[in-house]
DNA sequence: CCCTGATTCGC
DNA sequence: GCGAATCAGG
């Protein structure tokens, strides 16, 4: 397949559309690569577009990096090397339809609230006090990361969370006696 | 690992 | 001119 007028035109629409180039890849199809289509965005004079609603990742190439540099750091071996196989694959991962929707907007304080307190009583770190379950809830790299919050009953957690986090242990021993026992 | 675009360069 | 290989980054 070659780059007719229509094609050309079809690419030069959805790439103003923000559609990305594996997007469009699979739009003309005929095995096209979403390399094929940057290379011809690139030879249309169409890089840099306006910012897209989707098109999450990759703006960071806006202002070209030195060439003499990345000359050296990508001297490429070529077609030297008798590469084996593989690499066939290579576009299959741009098949996949992507949802056009979502809007990039922070998760609100008050979106927060709404979520997190009908989940009874869980704590921030910073509200987490002495008698306080410091059970773990959820991801603690995440903004919703919370600790439980129930009154402590022994240790450092509440009468539940005590339970699963020795019970393991427990639960062990007594099925490692069981057996002893059964033998 | 998934994806994005950008660039180089053999063909 | 074409696009795979590679880079750089979210």
């Amino acid at each position: 397949m070659s780059w007719t007028d229509e094609r050309v035109e079809q690419l030069r629409l959805a790439w103003m559309e923000g559609k990305s180039a594996s997007q469009i890849a699979n739009l003309l199809g005929h095995g096209l690569t979403r390399n094929a289509v940057i290379g011809k965005v690139h030879r249309l004079g169409l890089a840099g577009r306006i910012k897209a609603p989707n098109a999450a990742a990759g703006q960071s190439r806006a202002v070209a990096a030195p060439q003499e540099a990345r000359a050296v750091a990508q001297s490429r071996p070529a077609a030297a090397a008798p590469v084996p196989a593989a690499r066939m694959v290579r576009g299959a991962t741009a098949l996949a339809i992507q949802p056009q929707s979502q809007t990039l907007t922070e998760t609100q304080p008050e979106e927060i609230e709404r979520v997190v307190l009908p989940m009874s009583a869980r704590v921030t770190i910073v509200e987490l006090r002495e008698s306080m379950c410091r059970w773990p809830l959820g991801d603690p790299t995440s903004s919703d990361f919370r600790y439980c919050g129930s009154p402590t009953h022994a240790g450092p957690y509440c009468s539940h969370h005590g339970g699963l986090a020795y019970q393991p242990t427990d639960a062990r021993r007594r099925d490692r006696d069981r057996r002893l026992a059964l033998r």
